[in-house]
DNA sequence: GTGTATTCTCTACAACCATAGAATAAAAAA
DNA sequence: TTTTTTATTCTATGGTTGTAGAGAATACAC
């Protein structure tokens, strides 16, 4: 009935009670490998071709094998969702480490924008997500903690930029952050929905563009 | 099997074959009432809810009484975004008339910005049909047909704003379209994610320093 | 090889959906 | 009133979904 793995750790340590239990399958990595599916599945066909056959199929099982792993399909979708969320987060982390000021904020919002098929992909898992987290109240804890979580790593960075002199701009720093939010959330829906019309360079134009408004002086100057 | 009704203009002259036909109800008329129910039903439960039960239950019909005004769900949903999309644009064309500049582009951006609750309900319709439209080749037209629509128009107010020296910044118009537009559609996502939190007067502050960003010398005196 | 715990497949089922169409009600015309 | 046309309800159907669980297949220990 119930199986193994743990939700979250992998416990490698086996089990003490009675004699030793063969264990095949690390069930977490084979969690990740459902959730891969579960992301491949949905950029292509979306949320809606999104089935439990669907996404066993395409990662190579039967219909039933899903159920040791994720007993429903919630907790599946919700996991697969948080995943995109930690696998972004990891890449804003990796990017900005040992940045401080503008180039912090320039890295954040370049591992957030829609610069490749990858991160497409991603804008276009999101946005079913959005609409999940609309109904959905548990869903809607994670979105929110993500968009804080965002919104004070972009204020941190803000903070260093204008005591380093590259944000001169007399704007308060909430506006700016939200102008920020708006940006990388736009950009998502804009590049899922209409890819191959917003190349990367239109929105690395955009997203410099937006960052040199922040210095009007150097702006001016560069003119 | 065919219902009389025309798909979008009401014809009140009576049908000359054989005798007079009493016509009781107006069709087009009861497709807008279908389309506000339906468009109820989405902000109030999501998309997922919107089912064709509801839909009719909400409108204060029995199951199949929609067939005659829509032969498939399919044509309602479709129907329902094309209506919200066109009243949001009179919205906007009766908003701008006769303003020029960035006062037109500021009273266009307003009529988008979820402001108020109906404003915000638009947002959490406008979200599904996005993710519709991501996996529907004819809601996809429909989606980038409005896009150039809005930004043909931000276009024709930000040439105007150039001209008269209201905005005097050194960068592209398409970079400057490219984020109102996403500051547009981010902001949607924003308020209908987690209103309450973005209320009307933080998104009016976005939205004024945004513009006030676009002529630095202005917002350099200003301070 | 034999036994055992595990993993997966396969079938089944109940719920729900969009849709179709017959049956019924209503309302105007004669 | 009676007839005719329209409008709506109601029931039925085929398909799809998530979920459950029995059984076969698998891999390890002895």
């Amino acid at each position: 009935m119930h199986h193994k793995g743990s939700s979250h750790i992998a416990r490698s340590a086996p089990p003490v009670w009675r004699n030793e239990l063969p264990k095949i399958v690390n069930h977490d990595q084979r969690r990740l490998e459902l959730v891969d599916a579960t992301w491949r599945i949905i950029a292509q066909h979306g949320i809606e071709g999104a089935t439990m056959r669907e996404i066993a199929a395409e990662a190579g099982f039967a219909n039933g094998a899903l159920k040791p792993y994720f007993p429903t399909k919630d907790s599946l979708i919700t996991f697969a969702f948080g995943h995109v969320f930690n696998r972004t987060n990891q890449r804003i982390a990796e990017r900005t480490a040992g940045k401080v000021g503008i180039e912090a904020l320039h890295g954040f919002c370049q591992e957030v924008l829609p610069l490749d098929e990858d991160r497409i992909n991603e804008a276009r898992i999101v946005i079913p997500f959005w609409q999940k987290a609309l109904t959905d109240a548990t869903k809607t804890e994670l979105h929110e903690s993500s968009m804080h979580q965002w919104r004070a790593g972009l204020q941190v960075h803000l903070r260093q930029a204008r005591s380093r002199g590259e944000v001169t701009v007399p704007i308060k720093d909430e506006d700016i952050i939200n102008q920020l939010m708006c940006i990388l959330l736009g950009a998502q829906i804009i590049a899922a929905m209409s890819p191959g019309e917003h190349l990367p360079a239109q929105l690395n134009a955009q997203l410099d563009a937006y960052l040199l408004l922040l210095d009007p002086a150097h702006a001016i100057e560069s003119r």
